[in-house]
DNA sequence: GTCTATATCTAGATAGAC
DNA sequence: GTCTATCTAGATATAGAC
């Protein structure tokens, strides 16, 4: 008699790679219906489809919608931040510039449903990340504005909002992936190609750079 | 007898003037609860609510969600497009700019909801604005950056992808509407003031100047 | 740990009295 | 033209056999 397939039992270390597996099914799922809906307008079904599960091992995995959403969405926040690491104090500033506009569209290009996702979050209230952007992000772009200030002030950068300057920055990253269908159609070509990606990135950079007073 | 009260038979022009009177109420609070939900996520008892009218009364003027929809969207639609008027030929090219910078910025500020409605239709797949941004859209903006290309051709303006360009300025100016918790929770301070407001335009026009080697 | 069946609630939409 | 009551579909979530 086989204990395991008639009782469900399993060992722990087995127990938590199925778990393991499955949750890396479930999650990239959700990321993808959530990205595309927000949160109210995803459904469960969706997302068990998605990922070819039944409906009900969402819940025994991940106990509600709510839960499943916020997994997704801190699995999002740190690759949306880690692209600010290029800016520091003892960098160049065309080079930190230049690795910080590649990181962060680098990100719209790998993983346009997570970008949406968090976009989605934002424009639908930020229920969730808005404490986190009030006190982490708000810090944190606090530093980084200061570093560019210092740059401005040592004669390396033009005068510029250093604050607005990052709103700038996301805002022309990000719309490669948020708004990829509007710049699909009105470009008529998709961006997925090398050489597409390759020239919205010179574009951005540039513009970047010129807005620094860098070119 | 009041017929009118009893039958509800009204004449045709007292008829029309309830009707324009309560698609008037009940549109901009479509409009607000599209913005911040999604198509999907959105409900119609909550457009109700936002309505003060029972939830009947809107299918009674507008048939069922799709629809009310619709006509929310055509009503943002044109007010989106129409800064690109701007941008023409004979203008003089800095001036042209800032009118376009400016009316963009000011859509945002006066009508946040409008751009985010906008944003979530564009974020969710454009399953409606889709033919209109691959027709119309890709050819307004195929004629304006004719336009720029000349003034580059002419030396008015430096070298740049003035496609793109368009895609950059959208989201520079965009994103003071559809990220406007994210920029207050950022920056510390709400951009409902005259002066914020101000600020933001100055920045974002003096980044477009740059990026165009007008400043 | 899996998955069918189901309970419960809420959505969009409509009927019909007023 | 208004609005309560209600229909039906589809949502989240759970129970319970396997």
């Amino acid at each position: 008699m086989n204990d395991v397939l008639l009782s469900g039992a399993l060992d722990a270390s087995e127990k938590g790679r199925i778990r393991q597996d499955n949750e890396a099914i479930i999650l990239p799922a959700a990321e993808q219906v959530f990205a595309r809906y927000g949160f109210r307008g995803a459904t469960m079904q969706q997302i068990a489809d998605a990922a070819a599960l039944p409906k009900a091992n969402l819940h025994y995995y991940f106990g509600n919608k709510q839960t499943l959403y916020l997994r997704v969405l801190e699995n999002i926040l740190h690759d949306w931040l880690s692209p600010l690491e290029a800016i520091s104090a003892r960098a160049d500033p065309k080079t930190a510039l230049a690795e910080y506009v590649g990181r962060k569209i680098t990100f719209s290009f790998s993983r346009p449903a997570a970008s949406k996702l968090f976009a989605n979050e934002i424009l639908q209230g930020a229920q969730v990340v808005h404490p986190l952007l009030k006190r982490d992000l708000r810090q944190l772009v606090a530093e980084k504005a200061h570093i560019l200030d210092g740059w401005i002030a040592a004669g390396k950068l033009r005068t510029l909002d250093t604050t607005h300057f990052f709103f700038s920055v996301w805002s022309m990253t990000q719309t490669y992936a948020d708004f990829d269908i509007q710049i699909a159609a009105v470009s008529g070509e998709e961006m997925t190609s090398e050489a597409a990606q390759t020239r919205a990135t010179a574009h951005v950079l540039s513009s970047v750079w010129r807005i620094c007073g860098l070119e």
